[in-house]
Order: C-alpha cells, then structure tokens, then sequence
DNA sequence: GTCTTACATGTTACATGTTAGATTGATCAA
DNA sequence: TTGATCAATCTAACATGTAACATGTAAGAC
C-alpha cells in the first residue's frame, strides 16, 4: 500500500539524546576532555541511564567521546597523531568521495558547492563565526551525499564529528584561516565546476594540511589554557 | 607509576559476547537473515539482556546485525545493491590502504602476504575450506594492519565482518572461485614485491569484481533455498 | 466470503536496582 | 617526611522489571 501520511517520524529517546549529545559537543557546549558521566547527562536530559548510555555507545563509534570503563564518559581530546590521522583520514576519504560523486552526479555536487559558498560568505559578511563552521561542515559533506555508496558515508562518519568539533573549538575563530579557507573552497568549486579533479585534489590536500597545522598549533594552546584551569 | 603490563587485559561481557558473536555469525553458525532475539542469545551466552544489547548494538555499526525496533534483531542479509556497495568499498579502502602500507612498511606486508598464500595453499591441499576463508580475511587485513591510520582500520571494520560472512557462506564453497581467487592473491603478493602498485590495483580490481559476481549469484541460491524453507 | 477488529504473543525500549572496579584522601606507622 | 593501608566515593557494568509497540491470528460484523 502506498503510504499517505509519510511516516510517523518517531526517534527513540537515545538516538534524540545522541544527537543533542552530539550536537552540543560539535558546538563547544562541552569541552573537549569534559567529563560527561551518565549519571550528569540522567540530570541534564532528563532521562533514565539506558538511553543516554545508548547514546554514548554510539557516539564513542564516532570517536567523540571516550568511555574508560568503570571511570567515565569523556568529551574526546585529541593528541597530534590523532589529528594528523584524522587529518590523512579525510583528505583520503573526501578525495575519493568527491570523485565518485564527480561520475555519479556532478551538476548537483558543484551546485551544492557553490551554494555552500554564498553562505560562507554570508556568514563571514556577519561575523558569524559559528554559521561559517556550520557551512564548512556542510561543505565537506556535499561529497558524501552525492558519492552514491553509504558505506562511504559512513566510514566518514567515523571522523566528521571529530572534524567538526575541531572546527568550531579551534580553526573556525582565526580570521587568517577562514580568509585561506574561503578561497580554497571556492577555488575547489570552481575547479570542479571544469572538471579539473587533478586541481581539486591538490587543492583539497592543501586546504587539509593547512588545515591541520591550525588545528595543531590551536591544539597545543587550548591544552596549555586547560591546564592552567585545572591547576586553580 | 610507569604501567608494565599496557593494559588490564580484562575483556567486558559485552565485549566477549561482541566477539562470540561476531564470529559464529562469520562461521556461519547463525545464517544470514535469521533471527536472533536478545531473549534467545540470553540463553546461549548465559547473561543478562544488558551486555547482549551491548554487543547487537556494537555488532549494528559493523553492519553485522540489523536491529528492528520492537520487533526484533536479526543477521544481515543483503540484497544485491549491498553486495555492490561492500565490493566498491572495499576495493577503495584495499588499494588506498595497501598503498599506504607500501609507504610504510612494504617488506613487512609482503611478507605477509606470501605467508598468508602459502597457508592457502595448505588449506586447499587439506580440503579445508573455512581455513582458506580464515587465510582470505587475514590476507585483506593485512593491507590494514601495516597501513599506520587507525582511522582507515576502522572505516574496513565496517564491512570486513560482512565480507568475511559471505565469504564463508557464498563465495569458498566454490571450488573454482577458490582456485582463481588463488592466483590472484598470489599475483598480487608478487606485483608488490616488486613495486607494481599499477599491476597491482588492476588485479585487486579484477578480483573483487569475480568476487562480487559470484556472491551476487550465490546470494539467489541462498535465498531461494531460505524461502523454499520458509514455505514449509 | 471478505473485511475489520480484538487479542495473544514476541520483542525491544526504557527505568531502576545491584555489583564491582578505580580513584582519592585520610589515617597511621616507620 | 614518607609510605602503606583502608575506607569513602564515584563510576560504568551488569541484572532485571515494566511498558510500549509490532505482528499474526482468529473471532465477529456485514
């Protein structure tokens, strides 16, 4: 039978918590290395233990939160090999993603970009900083949407959330780098645009290694800020 | 205190159900598609629903175990899109990640890869069909284990526990596939010896392509035999 | 005979109680 | 001061009870 009412868009308790979970922490509104034990997060959501330890279970697939058994639930914290993995991670994985997007529907992939562009811009003309990471985020994704294989998708789920979080916590803040990065995304588009992918992916792997030399170096001091605070 | 033993090595239940599981599922001892409540793994594992709910969730991101809100929890069973989707992934996860072992530690991969032939060969001397299986996934591993990224390990563990499932069930039972599955674990073992990344995606390619080819054509046997059961 | 509904059954989702491991700090002895 | 021991505390792991939901089937209306 063909279904009228699409469907009831019911979401368990513990996939809503795992998104706001989520959510909150790719924001900053938990820190990176923030214990976040079930029983706080019980009182935060107002819900019982099993769904947010649901919810924690699977965001710790996404790396983004640490479970030490019998010690807690962490924000995850990342060292320099972890970022410069995450870093190789996606410069590989969007690489390949944008090239079977590029055969599978290349029209819609560069529209999407360009209009991901515009936002940027907007965002920037704003001096909304948040929404600049929102749209860099979304950027980033385009070539998972449209590579047409899940599993792809999904393999780079295990790193976009980290990314993400990176994102906000620690390169989207510095002015130089969202001038370099609005100019590489817009040179990727256009690149694209005129099927040039040797170009794009040189210009993705620049993008991402400058990238990860600003996560790098903001890294080293939000940990020095962190421990500073922990002293106190 | 400097730790000399790494880590407790003391697995969770959760953790020893996962892994029960996971390989009485890649054995065959469940059958693709059929069902496995949490109820009924109580019973043959002798624990609570809790550490069994653990695992089936630990078990749904591999892609192992589909769960079915409230009605119930089940092995995989893939229709042939997904059979297509896993073949391509894993095509592109194998020759980036072999690419990158070969950076990074090329003897040692050869190595491997050669030790890892020679006990294919004694499988298929000793008829020994689910060893040559075992020996397969080891093979594929083997470009991850030597590859340096985390990351790019565990973006393979979303499909290698499904493609070593349908390997024991689909595609080693075939004499013939075994026999020509042979010769192209060989050739690849030898064009990375000498350096031929080239020669050597070109037969990974080959391969992974017969091996869909035959899955996909195994899969209409299994399940018509399935529904020829069910019909009972 | 067909359609609808009520009910029995099977199953997970969620809540909550209990257990045991890890850590911390106090206490006390050397 | 130093070091060891132990108790208190915090936490996740595990067990189990309850409820809500999906499904198949059979009874009943028409």
């Amino acid at each position: 039978m063909r279904r009228i009412l699409p469907i009831p868009p019911i979401k368990s308790v513990a996939d809503q918590v795992r998104d706001g979970l989520r959510a909150a922490i790719i924001d900053g509104q938990f820190a990176m290395g923030e214990n976040i034990s079930e029983e706080r997060l019980t009182a935060l959501f107002g819900v019982s233990r099993s769904p947010i330890r649901d919810a924690l279970n699977a965001l710790k697939f996404a790396g983004l939160v640490e479970i030490v058994p019998k010690r807690g639930s962490f924000v995850f914290l990342p060292g320099d090999a972890e970022v410069a993995d995450l870093c190789a991670f996606r410069l590989m994985m969007e690489r390949e993603a944008a090239t079977l997007a590029m055969a599978a529907a290349p029209d819609l992939l560069v529209a999407r970009l360009k209009a991901i562009c515009a936002r940027m811009a907007r965002a920037e003309e704003d001096s909304d900083h948040a929404d600049y990471a929102h749209a860099d985020t979304a950027y980033h994704a385009a070539f998972f949407e449209f590579c047409g294989n899940p599993l792809v998708c999904d393999a780079y789920a295990l790193a976009d959330a980290r990314i993400a979080t990176l994102r906000t916590a620690l390169t989207a803040p510095s002015d130089r780098h969202r001038a370099d990065s609005f100019r590489e995304h817009l040179a990727m588009a256009e690149q694209l645009g005129r099927g040039d992918l040797d170009g794009f992916r040189a210009t993705l792997s620049e993008h991402i290694n400058r990238t990860r030399r600003i996560a790098t170096r903001e890294l080293q001091r939000f940990k020095t800020k962190a421990d500073a605070a922990a002293a106190r």
